[in-house]
DNA sequence: TAAATAAAGGACATTTTTGTCCGATTAATG
DNA sequence: CATTAATCGGACAAAAATGTCCTTTATTTA
């Protein structure tokens, strides 16, 4: 569905607004530990996340990574797949064709887009703080 | 949401069984010319649906590919799926933890599961025979 | 101002997916 | 029985995704 990349980028910006919401900066190191995923790999994922002023950065000591709170009702997941995935998920065909298109439709079109819609739908409509509040409460985890 | 491999291996099938409605063997060459695919790739895929009795092959002269008339009916999508891209879009996380697991959901879980499921469902009622009849009419393509 | 800390960024390495090539096997036909 | 047409199957090649390493840059603090 989601690449890897896409994958950690999520779990990652939601562990930083979980900790934002203490008011705690969050480096690579503590994130790719927190979400179980290879620290290097993440880091780039978190460059490409605070270019996109999807989440905020800090050179230096005391630095880290940050979400205003503000930002996490503001950021939806869609924002983050768009960034990392681009709009392949929101574009393409479901059986490869160049792009999707009603004019010239592939057999699955209408089934595939019925299942698109409700994706697109789904990831617009949830947002970072949705997601941190459940963790916080301890009904989700972000690795096991 | 597909791989490649099953992408082709889709189309490829619904080419088959439309053929196979005006009881036609197709070729390899034909099919990949047909569904705009890569030829030794598209072979290496068709011997997977072969093995897994999705499609029926026969080697020598006027040989190729067919689907009885019942399998159009019987070959749901999900089959096709499963025989090349396996049960990872049935068993996977949305966010990448090893495996969906309600018990220690990941902050996604409700709402992947739910778009997830309608896909399953979906994949599963959908037959071969549904998707080539489509195409027969004119009202859906394979290529473009 | 020097040292230490943390992200930024570029080059490189590994793995997976996608794709190609070619010889072996099977079967039809003259 | 030889030829030919087709899939089968293994080895290989290329491209993309995933992952690592190391140097540079910015910033804090002693
Ligand atoms: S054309 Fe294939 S999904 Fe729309
Ligand atoms: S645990 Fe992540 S989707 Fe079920």
């Amino acid at each position: 569905m989601f690449s890897k990349a896409c994958e950690y980028g999520i779990r990652a910006a939601v562990y930083i607004a979980l900790q934002s919401l203490d008011g705690r900066r969050v480096s690579v190191n503590e994130i790719a530990e927190e979400i179980d995923s290879p620290i290097a790999f993440t880091a780039k994922i978190l460059q490409q996340l605070s270019r996109n002023n999807i989440i905020h950065s800090v050179k230096g000591p005391t630095g880290g990574f940050e979400i205003a709170r503000e930002d996490m009702d503001a950021v939806k997941l869609n924002m983050i797949v768009k960034a990392i995935d681009g709009d392949k998920i929101y574009v393409g065909c479901g059986l490869g064709l160049k792009e999707c298109n009603a004019q010239k439709p592939c057999p699955l079109h209408d089934k595939f887009v019925d299942i698109r819609t409700d994706l697109s739908k789904m990831l617009k409509s949830t947002s970072l703080f949705e997601l941190a509040t459940g963790l916080e409460v301890g009904l989700t985890y972000l690795k096991r």
